[in-house]
DNA sequence: GTCTATAGTTGGATAGAC
DNA sequence: GTCTATCCAACTATAGAC
Protein backbone atom coordinates (compact mmCIF):
# COMPACT_ATOMS: atom_id res chain seq x y z
CA UNK A 1 0.00 0.00 0.00
CA UNK A 2 3.12 2.20 0.43
CA UNK A 3 1.99 3.15 4.32
CA UNK A 4 4.22 2.76 7.17
CA UNK A 5 3.46 2.77 10.72
CA UNK A 6 6.53 2.15 12.03
CA UNK A 7 8.74 5.49 13.09
CA UNK A 8 11.54 5.69 10.44
CA UNK A 9 10.09 3.81 7.80
CA UNK A 10 9.20 4.82 4.75
CA UNK A 11 9.13 4.12 0.84
CA UNK A 12 12.43 3.12 -0.73
CA UNK A 13 14.66 3.30 -3.68
CA UNK A 14 16.48 0.49 -5.27
CA UNK A 15 19.30 1.79 -3.94
CA UNK A 16 18.56 1.30 -0.82
CA UNK A 17 18.27 5.00 -0.15
CA UNK A 18 14.90 6.30 2.40
CA UNK A 19 13.40 8.75 0.14
CA UNK A 20 12.99 12.19 1.56
CA UNK A 21 9.81 12.95 0.43
CA UNK A 22 8.22 11.67 3.62
CA UNK A 23 10.44 13.88 5.92
CA UNK A 24 9.46 16.32 3.62
CA UNK A 25 5.68 16.24 4.78
CA UNK A 26 6.69 15.68 8.07
CA UNK A 27 8.68 19.13 8.11
CA UNK A 28 6.13 21.24 6.19
CA UNK A 29 3.29 19.77 7.78
CA UNK A 30 4.78 20.95 11.33
CA UNK A 31 5.34 23.97 9.79
CA UNK A 32 1.50 24.43 8.36
CA UNK A 33 -0.02 22.85 11.76
CA UNK A 34 1.82 25.50 13.63
CA UNK A 35 0.62 28.32 11.88
CA UNK A 36 -3.02 27.42 11.44
CA UNK A 37 -3.77 24.80 13.84
CA UNK A 38 -4.49 21.34 12.85
CA UNK A 39 -8.32 21.79 11.93
CA UNK A 40 -7.46 24.85 10.00
CA UNK A 41 -4.75 23.53 8.27
CA UNK A 42 -5.49 22.00 4.86
CA UNK A 43 -3.78 19.39 3.21
CA UNK A 44 -4.16 21.24 -0.44
CA UNK A 45 -2.17 24.19 1.66
CA UNK A 46 1.18 21.60 2.70
CA UNK A 47 0.74 19.53 -0.71
CA UNK A 48 1.34 23.39 -2.19
CA UNK A 49 4.46 23.92 -0.35
CA UNK A 50 5.47 21.03 -1.25
CA UNK A 51 4.94 21.57 -5.24
CA UNK A 52 2.83 17.99 -5.40
CA UNK A 53 -0.62 17.52 -5.65
CA UNK A 54 -2.74 16.60 -2.52
CA UNK A 55 -3.17 12.70 -3.52
CA UNK A 56 0.42 12.66 -3.60
CA UNK A 57 0.12 12.86 0.48
CA UNK A 58 -1.57 10.01 0.40
CA UNK A 59 0.94 7.88 -0.72
CA UNK A 60 3.04 8.44 2.48
CA UNK A 61 0.35 9.13 5.15
CA UNK A 62 -2.85 7.22 5.37
CA UNK A 63 -4.83 10.46 6.67
CA UNK A 64 -4.42 13.73 7.40
CA UNK A 65 -4.69 12.58 11.11
CA UNK A 66 -1.97 10.11 10.54
CA UNK A 67 0.28 12.79 9.63
CA UNK A 68 -0.54 14.42 12.96
CA UNK A 69 0.29 11.22 14.95
CA UNK A 70 3.19 10.87 12.86
CA UNK A 71 4.78 14.34 14.30
CA UNK A 72 4.20 13.36 17.66
CA UNK A 73 5.80 10.26 17.70
CA UNK A 74 9.13 12.13 16.49
CA UNK A 75 8.37 14.23 19.59
CA UNK A 76 8.03 11.59 21.46
CA UNK A 77 10.98 10.34 20.62
CA UNK A 78 13.38 13.08 20.93
CA UNK A 79 12.19 12.91 24.49
CA UNK A 80 13.23 9.13 25.14
CA UNK A 81 16.57 10.74 25.08
CA UNK A 82 16.45 12.83 28.09
CA UNK A 83 14.29 10.54 29.85
CA UNK A 84 16.52 7.69 29.91
CA UNK A 85 19.46 9.86 31.17
CA UNK A 86 17.04 10.82 33.68
CA UNK A 87 16.56 7.52 34.94
CA UNK A 88 20.29 6.89 35.79
CA UNK A 89 20.98 10.19 37.98
CA UNK A 90 19.89 10.74 41.46
CA UNK A 91 16.74 12.69 42.28
CA UNK A 92 18.62 16.05 43.35
CA UNK A 93 18.11 19.68 42.16
CA UNK A 94 21.04 19.53 39.87
CA UNK A 95 19.72 17.19 38.32
CA UNK A 96 16.88 18.71 37.71
CA UNK A 97 18.02 21.54 36.43
CA UNK A 98 20.46 19.58 34.34
CA UNK A 99 16.79 18.12 32.33
CA UNK A 100 15.77 22.03 32.15
CA UNK A 101 19.18 22.43 30.28
CA UNK A 102 18.71 19.79 27.88
CA UNK A 103 14.89 20.55 27.33
CA UNK A 104 16.06 24.37 26.43
CA UNK A 105 18.69 23.30 23.89
CA UNK A 106 16.09 20.89 22.12
CA UNK A 107 13.93 23.50 21.81
CA UNK A 108 16.91 26.18 20.87
CA UNK A 109 17.45 23.45 18.41
CA UNK A 110 15.82 20.80 16.05
CA UNK A 111 12.58 21.30 17.90
CA UNK A 112 11.89 24.75 16.54
CA UNK A 113 8.69 25.74 16.60
CA UNK A 114 7.68 22.63 18.41
CA UNK A 115 6.00 24.85 21.71
CA UNK A 116 3.88 27.03 18.67
CA UNK A 117 2.74 23.54 17.60
CA UNK A 118 1.33 22.03 20.64
CA UNK A 119 -0.29 25.10 21.61
CA UNK A 120 -2.06 25.62 18.31
CA UNK A 121 -3.17 22.12 18.71
CA UNK A 122 -4.31 21.39 22.24
CA UNK A 123 -7.47 20.85 20.87
CA UNK A 124 -6.55 17.87 18.15
CA UNK A 125 -4.55 16.32 20.56
CA UNK A 126 -7.13 15.41 23.05
CA UNK A 127 -9.00 13.01 21.10
CA UNK A 128 -6.35 11.53 19.22
CA UNK A 129 -4.71 8.18 20.28
CA UNK A 130 -1.52 8.73 18.56
CA UNK A 131 -0.72 12.12 20.68
CA UNK A 132 -0.90 9.89 23.92
CA UNK A 133 2.95 8.63 23.59
CA UNK A 134 3.65 11.65 23.56
CA UNK A 135 1.89 13.82 26.52
CA UNK A 136 2.94 10.04 28.65
CA UNK A 137 6.34 11.32 27.95
CA UNK A 138 5.48 14.95 29.57
CA UNK A 139 3.89 13.48 32.22
CA UNK A 140 7.21 11.62 33.01
CA UNK A 141 8.84 14.26 32.63
CA UNK A 142 7.04 16.09 35.22
CA UNK A 143 7.71 13.63 37.59
CA UNK A 144 11.34 13.78 37.41
CA UNK A 145 11.15 17.52 37.47
CA UNK A 146 9.31 18.00 40.28
CA UNK A 147 10.94 19.18 43.95
CA UNK A 148 8.60 17.26 45.72
CA UNK A 149 5.36 14.78 45.93
CA UNK A 150 3.04 16.78 46.84
CA UNK A 151 0.49 19.53 44.90
CA UNK A 152 2.93 22.09 44.99
CA UNK A 153 5.62 20.44 43.62
CA UNK A 154 3.65 18.98 41.20
CA UNK A 155 2.55 22.41 39.99
CA UNK A 156 6.17 23.52 40.44
CA UNK A 157 7.32 20.98 37.54
CA UNK A 158 4.51 22.19 35.42
CA UNK A 159 5.79 25.58 35.51
CA UNK A 160 9.12 25.02 35.26
CA UNK A 161 8.08 23.24 31.61
CA UNK A 162 5.79 26.12 31.17
CA UNK A 163 8.58 28.62 31.29
CA UNK A 164 10.90 26.98 28.75
CA UNK A 165 7.91 27.13 26.15
CA UNK A 166 6.56 30.44 26.89
CA UNK A 167 10.51 31.79 25.97
CA UNK A 168 10.39 29.66 22.98
CA UNK A 169 6.84 30.82 21.57
CA UNK A 170 6.04 34.39 23.13
CA UNK A 171 8.91 36.33 21.58
CA UNK A 172 6.55 39.13 20.70
CA UNK A 173 5.21 39.38 24.55
CA UNK A 174 8.54 39.28 26.17
CA UNK A 175 10.52 41.08 24.80
CA UNK A 176 14.53 40.31 24.18
CA UNK A 177 16.96 38.20 22.34
CA UNK A 178 16.27 34.72 21.65
CA UNK A 179 18.88 33.82 23.87
CA UNK A 180 18.08 36.28 26.81
CA UNK A 181 14.62 34.51 26.98
CA UNK A 182 15.73 31.04 26.31
CA UNK A 183 17.97 31.90 29.71
CA UNK A 184 15.69 34.16 31.68
CA UNK A 185 13.35 30.99 31.63
CA UNK A 186 16.04 28.66 32.59
CA UNK A 187 16.85 31.08 35.42
CA UNK A 188 13.30 31.39 36.16
CA UNK A 189 12.60 27.16 35.86
CA UNK A 190 15.63 26.31 37.93
CA UNK A 191 14.61 28.42 40.95
CA UNK A 192 11.13 26.77 40.72
CA UNK A 193 12.19 23.73 41.35
CA UNK A 194 15.51 23.92 43.35
CA UNK B 1 -31.92 42.07 11.90
CA UNK B 2 -31.69 41.06 15.30
CA UNK B 3 -27.86 41.10 16.08
CA UNK B 4 -26.63 43.10 18.58
CA UNK B 5 -23.30 43.59 18.60
CA UNK B 6 -22.92 45.50 21.52
CA UNK B 7 -21.96 43.74 25.12
CA UNK B 8 -25.26 43.30 27.30
CA UNK B 9 -27.98 43.83 24.27
CA UNK B 10 -30.18 41.59 23.13
CA UNK B 11 -33.65 40.86 21.69
CA UNK B 12 -36.40 42.07 24.00
CA UNK B 13 -39.78 40.92 24.52
CA UNK B 14 -42.80 43.53 24.63
CA UNK B 15 -42.68 43.75 28.51
CA UNK B 16 -39.11 45.12 27.65
CA UNK B 17 -37.48 42.38 29.52
CA UNK B 18 -34.13 40.44 27.78
CA UNK B 19 -35.44 37.21 26.80
CA UNK B 20 -32.60 34.30 28.02
CA UNK B 21 -31.94 32.43 24.49
CA UNK B 22 -28.73 34.73 23.51
CA UNK B 23 -27.65 34.29 27.04
CA UNK B 24 -28.27 30.26 27.06
CA UNK B 25 -26.76 30.13 23.80
CA UNK B 26 -23.71 31.72 24.92
CA UNK B 27 -23.38 29.23 28.05
CA UNK B 28 -23.76 26.40 25.42
CA UNK B 29 -21.80 27.58 23.31
CA UNK B 30 -18.74 28.20 26.16
CA UNK B 31 -19.30 24.76 27.08
CA UNK B 32 -18.96 22.94 23.95
CA UNK B 33 -15.86 25.16 22.30
CA UNK B 34 -14.11 24.24 25.64
CA UNK B 35 -14.81 20.43 24.84
CA UNK B 36 -14.18 20.06 21.06
CA UNK B 37 -12.23 23.41 20.79
CA UNK B 38 -13.73 26.20 18.67
CA UNK B 39 -13.04 24.37 15.03
CA UNK B 40 -13.88 21.17 15.92
CA UNK B 41 -17.36 22.94 17.77
CA UNK B 42 -20.45 22.52 15.14
CA UNK B 43 -23.54 24.40 15.53
CA UNK B 44 -25.19 21.16 14.95
CA UNK B 45 -23.91 20.27 18.52
CA UNK B 46 -24.69 23.59 19.96
CA UNK B 47 -27.91 23.58 18.43
CA UNK B 48 -29.26 20.46 20.02
CA UNK B 49 -28.07 20.27 23.38
CA UNK B 50 -30.13 24.09 23.47
CA UNK B 51 -33.13 21.86 21.87
CA UNK B 52 -33.30 24.76 19.28
CA UNK B 53 -32.61 24.31 15.17
CA UNK B 54 -29.58 25.71 13.85
CA UNK B 55 -30.87 28.63 11.72
CA UNK B 56 -32.21 29.45 14.78
CA UNK B 57 -28.79 30.78 16.52
CA UNK B 58 -28.67 32.98 13.18
CA UNK B 59 -31.42 35.38 14.81
CA UNK B 60 -29.50 35.85 17.54
CA UNK B 61 -25.87 35.79 16.33
CA UNK B 62 -24.79 36.45 12.83
CA UNK B 63 -22.18 34.17 12.91
CA UNK B 64 -20.11 31.06 14.40
CA UNK B 65 -17.25 33.46 14.85
CA UNK B 66 -19.70 36.12 16.73
CA UNK B 67 -20.33 33.69 19.50
CA UNK B 68 -16.93 33.00 20.15
CA UNK B 69 -16.54 37.07 19.41
CA UNK B 70 -18.97 37.59 22.25
CA UNK B 71 -17.75 34.85 24.87
CA UNK B 72 -14.25 36.65 24.22
CA UNK B 73 -16.03 40.15 24.99
CA UNK B 74 -17.52 38.92 28.38
CA UNK B 75 -14.47 37.13 29.57
CA UNK B 76 -12.43 40.53 28.93
CA UNK B 77 -15.75 42.23 30.75
CA UNK B 78 -14.90 40.10 33.55
CA UNK B 79 -11.07 41.23 34.27
CA UNK B 80 -12.09 45.02 33.88
CA UNK B 81 -13.10 45.33 37.39
CA UNK B 82 -9.69 43.74 38.71
CA UNK B 83 -7.93 46.17 36.47
CA UNK B 84 -9.80 49.24 37.64
CA UNK B 85 -9.06 48.34 41.42
CA UNK B 86 -5.64 47.29 40.28
CA UNK B 87 -4.97 51.26 39.12
CA UNK B 88 -5.70 52.62 42.38
CA UNK B 89 -3.20 50.36 44.31
CA UNK B 90 0.04 51.07 45.02
CA UNK B 91 2.74 48.14 42.55
CA UNK B 92 3.68 46.61 45.92
CA UNK B 93 4.02 42.57 46.33
CA UNK B 94 0.77 42.78 48.64
CA UNK B 95 -1.47 44.25 45.90
CA UNK B 96 0.36 41.56 42.97
CA UNK B 97 -0.84 38.51 45.42
CA UNK B 98 -4.47 40.31 45.92
CA UNK B 99 -4.95 40.44 42.38
CA UNK B 100 -4.15 36.68 42.05
CA UNK B 101 -6.82 36.24 44.93
CA UNK B 102 -9.03 37.89 42.73
CA UNK B 103 -8.26 36.28 39.89
CA UNK B 104 -8.42 33.18 41.71
CA UNK B 105 -12.02 33.62 43.15
CA UNK B 106 -13.18 33.96 39.29
CA UNK B 107 -12.00 31.10 38.09
CA UNK B 108 -13.66 28.99 41.15
CA UNK B 109 -16.76 31.13 40.30
CA UNK B 110 -18.57 32.44 37.34
CA UNK B 111 -15.58 31.62 34.84
CA UNK B 112 -15.40 27.93 35.47
CA UNK B 113 -14.44 26.39 32.53
CA UNK B 114 -13.02 29.56 31.29
CA UNK B 115 -9.21 28.00 31.16
CA UNK B 116 -10.04 24.99 29.13
CA UNK B 117 -11.60 27.02 27.25
CA UNK B 118 -8.96 28.97 26.21
CA UNK B 119 -6.51 26.47 25.77
CA UNK B 120 -8.75 24.81 23.89
CA UNK B 121 -9.36 27.85 21.25
CA UNK B 122 -5.45 29.21 21.11
CA UNK B 123 -5.34 28.83 17.81
CA UNK B 124 -8.89 29.63 17.01
CA UNK B 125 -8.19 33.62 18.84
CA UNK B 126 -5.21 34.21 17.13
CA UNK B 127 -6.85 35.33 14.43
CA UNK B 128 -10.06 36.79 15.73
CA UNK B 129 -10.63 40.10 16.02
CA UNK B 130 -12.93 39.80 18.67
CA UNK B 131 -10.31 38.30 21.00
CA UNK B 132 -7.96 41.36 20.90
CA UNK B 133 -9.69 43.08 23.05
CA UNK B 134 -9.40 39.93 25.41
CA UNK B 135 -5.58 39.33 25.16
CA UNK B 136 -5.69 43.08 25.53
CA UNK B 137 -6.30 42.49 28.84
CA UNK B 138 -4.16 39.79 29.86
CA UNK B 139 -1.63 41.92 28.82
CA UNK B 140 -2.31 44.85 31.30
CA UNK B 141 -2.81 42.57 34.29
CA UNK B 142 0.48 40.87 33.09
CA UNK B 143 1.70 44.64 33.41
CA UNK B 144 0.49 44.66 36.97
CA UNK B 145 1.88 41.34 38.03
CA UNK B 146 5.79 41.47 37.29
CA UNK B 147 7.48 42.35 40.21
CA UNK B 148 10.57 44.01 38.05
CA UNK B 149 10.40 45.03 34.36
CA UNK B 150 13.00 42.79 33.09
CA UNK B 151 12.50 39.32 31.11
CA UNK B 152 13.21 37.56 34.40
CA UNK B 153 9.60 39.98 35.62
CA UNK B 154 7.65 39.37 32.53
CA UNK B 155 8.13 35.85 32.63
CA UNK B 156 7.06 35.38 36.08
CA UNK B 157 4.41 37.54 36.12
CA UNK B 158 2.66 35.24 33.55
CA UNK B 159 3.72 31.82 34.86
CA UNK B 160 2.18 33.14 37.92
CA UNK B 161 -1.23 33.34 35.67
CA UNK B 162 -0.45 29.98 34.02
CA UNK B 163 0.38 28.54 37.96
CA UNK B 164 -3.78 29.29 38.07
CA UNK B 165 -5.07 28.52 35.16
CA UNK B 166 -2.77 25.02 35.81
CA UNK B 167 -4.71 24.33 38.85
CA UNK B 168 -8.25 24.88 37.17
CA UNK B 169 -7.70 22.86 34.63
CA UNK B 170 -5.33 20.13 35.23
CA UNK B 171 -7.32 18.03 37.84
CA UNK B 172 -6.79 15.08 36.32
CA UNK B 173 -3.12 15.68 36.39
CA UNK B 174 -2.69 17.32 39.82
CA UNK B 175 -4.92 15.47 41.86
CA UNK B 176 -6.15 16.73 45.16
CA UNK B 177 -9.08 18.73 45.75
CA UNK B 178 -10.38 21.93 43.77
CA UNK B 179 -9.97 23.55 46.59
CA UNK B 180 -6.44 22.38 47.68
CA UNK B 181 -5.22 22.65 43.87
CA UNK B 182 -6.36 26.59 44.27
CA UNK B 183 -4.74 27.44 47.23
CA UNK B 184 -1.95 25.42 46.14
CA UNK B 185 -1.22 27.27 42.82
CA UNK B 186 -2.00 30.56 44.32
CA UNK B 187 0.51 29.68 46.78
CA UNK B 188 3.25 29.10 44.48
CA UNK B 189 2.16 32.27 41.95
CA UNK B 190 2.18 34.24 45.04
CA UNK B 191 5.79 33.11 45.71
CA UNK B 192 6.75 33.97 41.90
CA UNK B 193 5.94 37.24 41.80
CA UNK B 194 6.83 38.49 45.65
C1' DG C 1 5.93 8.20 -6.77
C1' DT C 2 2.95 11.42 -8.73
C1' DC C 3 -0.81 12.74 -11.57
C1' DT C 4 -6.14 13.98 -13.12
C1' DA C 5 -10.68 13.42 -11.95
C1' DT C 6 -14.14 12.75 -8.85
C1' DA C 7 -16.72 10.70 -5.13
C1' DG C 8 -18.72 11.55 -0.67
C1' DT C 9 -19.35 14.13 3.45
C1' DT C 10 -19.81 17.86 6.47
C1' DG C 11 -20.90 22.18 8.08
C1' DG C 12 -21.80 27.23 7.76
C1' DA C 13 -25.26 30.16 6.16
C1' DT C 14 -29.74 31.88 3.84
C1' DA C 15 -34.86 31.97 2.18
C1' DG C 16 -39.20 32.14 3.44
C1' DA C 17 -43.26 30.22 6.09
C1' DC C 18 -45.49 30.38 10.60
C1' DG D 1 -38.29 33.59 17.88
C1' DT D 2 -38.21 29.25 15.73
C1' DC D 3 -39.08 26.16 11.99
C1' DT D 4 -38.34 23.34 7.19
C1' DA D 5 -35.87 23.15 3.20
C1' DT D 6 -31.99 24.12 0.71
C1' DC D 7 -27.77 26.08 -1.08
C1' DC D 8 -22.97 26.35 -1.40
C1' DA D 9 -18.19 26.00 -0.30
C1' DA D 10 -14.45 23.36 1.41
C1' DC D 11 -12.35 19.44 2.63
C1' DT D 12 -10.83 14.48 3.06
C1' DA D 13 -10.18 10.54 0.58
C1' DT D 14 -10.27 7.15 -3.37
C1' DA D 15 -9.96 5.31 -8.35
C1' DG D 16 -7.24 4.54 -11.91
C1' DA D 17 -3.79 6.19 -15.52
C1' DC D 18 1.15 7.02 -16.31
Amino acid sequence: MGHDDGVGTGARHHDGRRTDTRQRIHRIALEVFSERGYDRATLREIAERLQITRPALYYHFKSKEDILASIHRDLALSLDGIIAWARTQPATAATRTQILTELSSLLAGPWGQFTQFAQANEAAMRNLTGASEFIERTATLTEFLRPSDSIHGRIKARLALAALFMADARHDQLGGSDTARAQAALDVAAELIR
